[in-house]
RNA sequence: GGAGCCAUCGCCAAGUUGGUAAGGCCGUAGAUUGCAAAUCUGCUAUUCACCAGUUCGAGUCUGGUUGGCUCCUCCA
């Protein structure tokens, strides 16, 4: 199994602090407002990653966070009424629900910021304690990068004089331009605030990551965890300075291997809420089902850049469709064990950074294939067997091809229509029968106008929502 | 201004250690079909933004040019 380490800027054989096991921590969303398309490509790359390496027969252990304590969620709770508690577990939910929707499993730990305050604070203490952080007047706590003497490693950006912390509100009481914030007074009386030995307030975004890493993994002398995720824009600051604060309090790395997620853009520009481009997940989700979206965002490797675009989803659509034309065609029936050389190739093909591309490539293979073979056999049970197996292993591995083939045609048919559609085509084939075929060509007419085809086959007259 | 990524057929998109360009869509010819659809088969980039270099040999390495994107502010 080959990872690309975004750190490094190569691929490497992915060899875990614990043989077999992996231990992964993604950064996730903080919980003011909609998923968009980003956030489900990021969810889904991770997803595939976790998949990827679970075939490959490690024990995996997926960590992925909610922030749900930040600056933008406490303007929703001022703006609302509403109480954080109330916004961030509505937007939790709602993101559960759309993830998995998508068929993204659940990660293993969903740690969140107002349940790790103590690791939180610990963490901060401890930085404290070695004199690597410091409380400014204000009861501010900032740490000091001028004390991690490996601060640039992660980002690889040269030290310069600009204050790149901007996130942090200016103070003179900083010691070095590009210190930030841990820990953040409470201002006024409706802020969110907790109490510590150092003041009244709430934690910063970075230590919240490093806090609940360090209170989930335990990892071993070098390393906390395997993996560390995200989307590529988190590389700097945020993972920077998430990996100097673990290195300073713990003694060690943060994480032996990092991978960032490319983005997803409209336009060539990349989708984001400050750009007013953004595609949500639910709007996304009322349109396209969410076996096709997950089969589109993840059809391009997960570090390019994805331009989104709705005629590419419908393509991707046209070919998750010959997956279970072909799946209809073998069932119903029982899976045997798929194929050893299609399932060496595919996990051999994931394995290499997860090269989803060759991956599709294999499977538009075996579906041409196996559809060859049907067509001179149509009765090779073993075969069906077998395909059976195969799919079955293309939803472990990837994540879709695992809905009942027919189910999947009749997305948005309700009884009505399809007791209409049914008795329209026995029609045309009493029509056929007799070689009407003007009235069984009118009613095919008659079906496309609702927006069915037809096709007949051996077994009869199928049919599909267009 | 500083740092980085990318540029492959009409469209989408693979191509680690350099060795002579996957796959999908579209198009097209055929098999099959009452006709379609579905399915299968054949054809479809002497060429990888451009220029120069290294090499027996480069899409793949080096330098430069052009174009696009990202980060340096919140961001997946």
């Amino acid at each position: 199994m080959y990872i690309y380490d975004s750190v490094k800027k190569t691929k490497l054989l992915f060899e875990p602090i614990h043989a077999n096991k992996a231990s992964i921590y993604v950064c996730g969303p903080t919980v003011y407002d909609d998923a968009h398309l980003g956030h489900a490509r990021s969810s889904l790359a991770f997803d595939l990653l976790s998949r990827t390496l679970k075939a490959h027969g490690f024990q995996v252990t997926l960590a992925k966070n909610f922030t749900d304590i930040d600056d933008k969620i406490i303007k929703k709770v001022e703006a609302t009424g509403q109480s954080m508690q109330e916004i961030t577990s509505f937007y939790i939910e709602r993101y559960t629900q759309e993830m998995s929707a998508l068929g993204i499993q659940r990660a293993d730990i969903e740690p969140k910021a107002t349940e790790s305050l103590e690791a939180i604070e610990a963490m901060i203490q401890n930085l404290i304690d070695k004199d690597i952080a410091y409380v400014i007047s204000t009861g501010d706590v900032y740490f000091d990068t001028s004390k991690d003497n490996a601060y640039g490693n992660i980002s690889h950006r040269v030290a310069d004089d600009e204050d790149s912390q901007s996130r942090v509100e200016h103070t003179s009481e900083k010691r070095n331009p590009k210190d930030f914030a841990l820990w953040k007074t409470c201002k006024g009386e409706d802020d969110i605030c907790f109490d510590t030995a150092f003041s009244r307030g709430r934690p910063g975004w970075h230590i919240e990551c490093s806090a609940m890493i360090e209170k989930h993994f335990s990892g071993d002398e070098h390393y906390s965890i395997d993996i560390h995720g995200g989307g590529a824009d988190l590389l700097f600051p945020h993972h920077e300075n998430e990996a100097a604060q673990s290195r300073c309090a713990t003694g060690h790395e943060l994480s032996k291997y990092w991978m960032h997620n490319g983005f997803v853009q409209i336009d060539g520009e990349k989708m984001s809420k400050s750009l007013g481009n953004s595609f949500f997940l639910k709007d996304a989700l009322a349109l396209y089902d969410g076996e096709v979206l997950r089969y589109y965002l993840n059809s391009v490797h997960y570090r390019n850049d994805f331009n989104f675009s709705e005629e590419e989803l419908q393509l991707s659509k046209k070919r998750l469709d010959k997956l279970y034309r072909l799946k209809k065609r073998v069932s119903p029936g029982k899976a045997s064990i798929p194929n050893k050389n299609f399932k060496k190739s595919l996990l051999d093909a994931m394995g290499d950074d997860l090269n989803i591309s060759i991956s599709l490539s294999l499977i538009d293979e075996l579906i041409a294939s196996t559809n060859d073979a049907l067509d001179a056999n149509p009765k090779d049970k073993g075969l069906k067997k077998e395909t059976l197996a195969n799919i079955t292993f293309i939803d472990e591995l990837l994540g879709f091809g695992g809905k009942e083939p027919f189910s999947y045609f009749q997305i948005g048919v309700d009884e009505a229509l399809k007791k209409q559609i049914e008795t329209l085509i026995s029609e045309r084939t009493k029509a056929k029968q007799n070689k009407n075929f003007e009235r069984s060509d009118a009613i095919r007419d008659e079906l496309g106008a609702l927006g069915i085809s037809i096709m007949d086959s051996a077994e009869g007259t199928l049919w599909e929502k267009a």
